[in-house]
DNA sequence: TATTTAATGAAAATGGGTTTCATTATTAAC
DNA sequence: GTTAATAATGAAACCCATTTTCATTAAATA
């Protein structure tokens, strides 16, 4: 992802002002993996601008949530994730299929095609009846894995 | 729902037993309404057993979605809502509509005949390809409410 | 340049949720 | 039934992710 014109936009308008840490929030979002941690976030941005601390990787998450930009999730085991939202990514699409035993998490991919569809056409409906500007969708399937099971 | 025989076992099966506190948390669960958060289970419980605390609340609802009866959702109000998954439930299914300025949430009920028919599917392929025992889903749409948008 | 406003980090506070531990209730063995 | 083993419980202490406070710094604006 380019940090460019467009994001100072958006911040400006909502007097906000985009600055380094905010940056680099959104570069480690954008190239560190999936459903990171505040954690795994204030660490890549460590790496290279050790003076930023975690109180500000949190309020860069929540300003990211408000508008739209960044997804929150909860596996069950005890700290939250954090993922672009589908318009802001670059990489692909997936939902989840999570263990409720050990709380593996696996992303899967199939079947997509259909669930896709469907959700553009579920969006649309919603943000129309319930005057809603939708910015993103989470579905996760619940369960328990082989190995849990055979416990 | 009724505790009978059934439940007795199922617990049994994991050489657990079934005590008036658990009995009383799947009672709230299926008549106080949805999306109870740990403390509002507490309220409920203590209405009748006002001897059962907290700790025995956190501990039975741990079982409970160990055992794939109860689901634990996160709408990133900082605590963790619980409800009894769809084959438990006497309830109607819904699916989520959460605003990410506020934190409001709406139950949707419309668009879900098309949105469960493929969810079925998709469980069924899920459960096959990557062997896990599905016991529930969720699904959630986010965005920014009418109130929100316009601050 | 001066002034206002936003953003920051460190430290302290908050608050769900979990663990510990001594006690009590169930179940199983005899 | 009585006894021995095991599971369940509540209260208090603890943990730890996240928030809040507050004094400081940086950026935008007049």
């Amino acid at each position: 992802m380019i940090i460019d014109r467009q994001w100072h936009k958006r911040f400006n308008r909502q007097g906000l002002r985009l600055t380094i840490p905010r940056e680099a929030v959104i570069q480690a979002l954008s190239t560190s993996g999936e459903h990171l941690s505040a954690e795994d976030i204030y660490m890549a941005v460590h790496q290279e601008y050790p003076a930023i601390g975690l109180t500000t990787i949190y309020r860069t998450l929540d300003i990211l949530i408000r508008m739209g930009v960044v997804l929150k999730f909860d596996f069950g085991d005890g700290r939250s994730r954090y993922e672009l939202t589908e318009a802001y990514s670059e990489k692909k699409h997936h939902h989840h299929l999570i263990c409720t035993g050990c709380s593996r998490i696996i992303d899967y991919m199939d079947f997509l095609d259909d669930e896709l569809e469907l959700i553009k056409k579920t969006e649309k409906a919603l943000s129309k009846k319930y005057n809603f500007q939708i910015t993103g969708h989470m579905m996760q399937f619940y369960g328990l894995c082989d190995d849990c099971r055979k416990k």
